[in-house]
RNA sequence: GGGGGGAUACCAGAGCGGUCAAAUGGGGCAGACUGUAAAUCUGUUGGCUAAGCCUUCGGAGGUUCGAAUCCUCCUCCCCCCA
């Protein structure tokens, strides 16, 4: 994996580059649709290059894992074959399941034992196990299995939990560098810095996590409850002491606005469910802010789902029609939302990049927070 | 012609003397959702000058301290037998 710094801007910390990967290029900022089961719920492959534009989507080691199973992925000839996905996958690497799940699992001294969500049985993750699971699943990046700390945290509770992930990291590294990708093509391990809400923590674990010089760098533990700007004082922080040649991914953000903030902060790589979720749930992310599809007000309103869209679903269908399928139930409805909010934020990446590379960002998004920050 | 059952809020449907402005579903309205245990979850759903009051359980009258609940008549629906 290569990572090329193409620009630079002069009146924030944003920035726009390429990666390149084994399955294609990858231009930043980027956003990834998240696609946890071997799926960007409610959005075809297909759809997902021609119409939304994504260039890399995530999956997640632990669902994987469990459903299909190792046996089918492998025999599947890994995941992008499996589900006929030719461009770059990250996987997750479970550590976000040890935070989500944690009324199910317990650790261990050497890792996690998850109790199934689907069946309650058993399974222990260690730092090597999960390296040999995305190993074998495949994808082009691969994350350090970490722990995602909730909010709020106490500190010596924050403090252990990122020496634990520091020492995972290690083993993780170790593993990953021992052994060998089962598909012919190259794959990079991202490390993950934690620390929680505490500057102390977090510039130990920025700069544990530098030394490593890994093809690229996350940062975890963020948009889990905390308020936006102590995210961004975070982010901030720590984009300061990671490397600037390598690609920063801030996991699990955000609302459009929480990325542009990030991406004046320095931040490459995003991913978050919310635009396939919240869309399944008729939420809709415009340039002129959100709006509840499911309302009322939409009921006799036959205009364009977003007039000025870049999806094919924003113009072929009214609000008005799109209304009616979620009042309905009817599965398409989450299709169009799915599409259209992944296409929006795609076509946000996008042209925060192209006003970085022509010196206009700082001014542009500014522009764009004011008219999002609303419910139409 | 004879016998029986029933009418409850937007819909369906409990309740069968006071603890009933009335269970529960559905529908309606609104909210939440940030490395997906989510096509999920939550709130609300008679009115008002709102810790109280007013009008509601097919219609009219009655019994009772008190009626959606008991009685009488009326209207309308359903089932069975001829």
């Amino acid at each position: 994996m290569k990572f090329t710094l193409e620009h630079q801007d002069v009146e924030t910390r944003a920035r726009a580059g390429r990666i390149e990967t084994a399955h294609g290029n990858i231009e930043t900022p980027i956003f990834m649709p998240v696609g946890t089961a071997a799926t960007v719920k409610a959005v075809h492959q297909r759809d997902l290059v021609t119409d939304v534009n994504a260039q890399i989507i995530l999956g997640n080691t632990y669902h994987l894992y469990l459903r299909p199973g190792l046996d089918v992925l492998q025999t599947g000839g890994g995941l992008h074959k499996f589900m006929g996905w030719e461009k770059p996958i990250l996987t997750d690497s479970g550590g976000y399941q040890v935070h989500s799940l944690k009324t199910i699992r317990k650790f261990l001294n050497d890792g996690v034992v998850f109790q199934s969500h689907i069946d309650g049985s058993k399974h222990t993750f260690t730092p090597e196990a999960v390296i040999d699971i995305q190993r074998l699943i495949g994808g082009d990046i691969v994350m350090a299995f970490d722990e995602c700390t909730p909010y709020p945290c106490d500190y010596d509770y924050a403090a252990q939990s990122m020496k634990m992930t520091h020492n995972w990291l290690k083993r993780c590294i170790t593993r990953f560098d021992e052994t060998q990708p089962m598909y012919g093509f190259e794959q990079a391990l991202f490390p993950i810095v934690q620390g929680s809400t505490f500057g102390d923590l977090r510039k130990i674990s920025a700069e544990t996590i530098a030394e490593w010089g890994r093809d690229g760098n996350a940062i975890g533990g963020l948009s889990v409850g905390e308020p936006a700007e102590m995210m961004y004082e975070i982010t901030q922080q720590v984009c300061d002491i990671l490397p600037k040649d390598k690609p920063r991914y801030l996991m699990g953000v955000g609302t459009p606005i929480n990325i542009l903030e990030g991406i004046a902060l320095g931040v490459d790589m995003f991913d978050c469910v919310m635009p396939t979720r919240n869309g399944r749930n008729g939420w809709l992310f415009t340039k002129n802010g959100r709006i509840n599809i499911r309302n009322e007000k939409w009921k006799n309103d036959f205009s364009a789902i977003d007039e000025n869209g870049v999806s094919f679903v924003d113009t072929m269908y009214s609000k008005a029609y799109l209304r009616h399928l979620f009042a309905a139930g009817e599965m398409l409805g989450a299709m169009i939302a799915s599409t259209h909010n992944l296409a929006f934020y795609l076509w946000l990446v996008g042209e925060a990049r192209l006003r970085i590379v022509a010196g206009e960002f700082a001014q542009w998004k500014k522009m764009m927070v004011a008219a999002m920050d609303n419910k139409i």
